[in-house]
DNA sequence: CATCAAGCTTCGAGCGACTTGAAGGTCAAA
DNA sequence: TTTGACCTTCAAGTCGCTCGAAGCTTGATG
């Protein structure tokens, strides 16, 4: 059965300009379409629709995805591509965790020069921003 | 002392065109002109600079840093909003590292569904990626 | 003094991944 | 018939820069 735009968005969950955009980039085929104008997506095109948004959710970006689909089209090649994106993908989410990890840090430090009830030029939140030499939460 | 742009990008640690971009989207007062048109920074100018790039590596937005450097400017205002803002984006960088470990476990499970040796059409990964019901891999 | 590289100027466009808005056509139900 | 939801296209906006082009100035060298 065919699903418009807006049907096919809700059952993948996302919005229609989503769907539009990844059409207009090329991510996935033009969409047929009705006598009226309307993108109508039979199971198939909803399916791949589902699997770009799918990738997306875990991280990987359009040109990713792109690669994914394509590789996905072409059965009798070795998995060895698909294993690197994803391989490649959970390093950089680890590496991004790590960044996150100092940032929580640095941030708590900053958080820890402020005692309490002062005004602003008291603060030791800004004196760190400023570069006061008498804290280091800002330096990592 | 006077700094050049270039010298003033360098103590800071950004690159020249990032303080051109904060002078014109008005994050820093203009800068004072030498008789050649170049930019020169003195100490508070510089001070300004490097306190907006050290917001922004701890992951403040650009308004953000907008709102600190405010705040800085009023002494005599009690720090309760500086303490908000440190807080807000404390909590956004916990709630950013939660979806990233999610995010992993989701990826780790992904790369778990290719064993080894074979083709396309028989792995597990773009079989998850495109809904397949015996993995879950994707479903977070 | 000529020359050359490096540094400075402005302006405009481009990145990723969408989102929003305007202006208008279409459809389904009351 | 009228409403209101849904669809269409196209253009522009978001964030935080980054890059390139075209043209200045500066400072060192021959």
């Amino acid at each position: 059965m065919l699903l418009s735009i807006g049907q096919a968005a809700e059952r993948i969950g996302c919005p229609a300009s989503t769907i539009r955009y990844y059409e207009d980039i090329g991510l996935v085929p033009p969409a047929t379409r009705g006598d009226n104008g309307y993108r109508y997506y039979n199971q198939p095109a909803v399916a791949r629709l589902a699997f770009a948004h799918r990738a997306r959710a875990l991280g990987f970006s359009l040109a990713a995805v792109a690669s994914l689909l394509r590789l996905a089209d072409h059965p009798a090649a070795p998995c060895d591509d698909v294993d690197a994106l994803v391989a490649d993908k959970i390093a950089e989410v680890r590496a991004r965790q790590a960044d996150l990890a100092r940032l929580e840090a640095s941030l708590v430090r900053l958080e820890d020069c402020c005692h309490g009830d002062h005004a602003i030029a008291d603060c030791g939140i800004l004196a760190a921003l400023s570069g006061s030499p008498k804290s280091g939460a800002a330096d990592t």
